[in-house]
DNA sequence: TTCTATGCAAAATCTTTGCAATTAG
DNA sequence: CTAATTGCAAAGATTTTGCATAGAA
């Protein structure tokens, strides 16, 4: 599924007049294989890590920007104080996220029924409705169990 | 409701050993009397308004922070990369959030059938879910009219 | 060749901290 | 009197911009 919305974003892009560089490539390559959300500094270290080159803060700040216009990437906001970015997956790949509270682990969920509430929600709202996202706020089962351990962080 | 608000946040601060200053009592005000959401920069804007003094940025920061920690106020993040803060109902008087994308406008909603589903969905999620936060995105009705208008960011 | 993409460093924002002075209890 | 509260300014952290260069079409 990732290869496929690299295509379709890089068509796009194309499409739009862009050229080709590195940094948007390798955020485009980044984001295609990472099912859930990542923030702009996870993205630069990551980069960084995989090969030694990376890209630049900048590039990456101005690629994720762009991205985020052409709705080729989800701006996520789990409470964190941090913006993460996840690609946008277009169909049904819809998904929300659980975050814990104690240690930050993100994970992705879905679910069906709670999709319908919100349609049906959408329509009787003073609002257009073009998005939405869903924020659960807890405690993770690992942290739940191990009521001292310090929040990993990682 | 807001007058209620104040003196249970009041009587929970001095059950903790905390003694009563200007910049939170203003803050308290504040927060006290708005329904929805404001971000730290709007609190420190609002207060030098309403009475010229008001209060320093770092006072805002420590008591908003401090407010979040007894679960006072809630943090909001609406996807417009600042976090707000907003009076914790504490009964049902909970609500979440239309933004629009246009004008940057923040509405509060509610639903309880959406509040159904949330509580059920968290059931059987791998997470001991303690809050959750629902965000729809979209054109307000003044935005979706006239096409060109640019965001207000009152 | 022309216009986009990138990197670097400076600038702008937004938050947090250190410290001294103030004030509530 | 003691400990919490504030304000101010400095320090941090994150994001955006200006500008010159490299690169794609």
């Amino acid at each position: 599924v990732s290869e496929r919305w690299i295509e379709r974003a890089e068509r796009e892009l194309a499409s739009e007049g862009r050229k080709r560089g590195g940094a948007r490539r390798a955020v485009l390559e980044l984001l295609g294989a990472e099912p859930c959300a990542l923030s702009a500094q996870e993205i630069e270290r990551e980069l960084h890590r995989r090969d030694g080159r990376g890209a630049s803060r900048a590039s990456i700040y101005r690629v994720l920007d762009e991205l985020e216009r052409l709705r080729l990437v989800a701006r996520v906001e789990t409470g964190q104080q941090v913006v993460r970015y996840e690609r946008a997956s277009g169909h049904g790949e819809h998904h929300h996220h659980l975050v814990c509270e104690r240690c930050g682990l993100i994970r992705p969920f879905s679910d069906p029924g709670l999709e319908r509430a919100i349609a049906r929600l959408s329509e009787r709202v003073p609002l257009a409705v073009s998005e939405h996202e869903i924020v659960l706020r807890g405690a993770c089962a690992s942290c739940a169990e191990s009521p001292a351990a310090p929040p990993t962080d990682s």
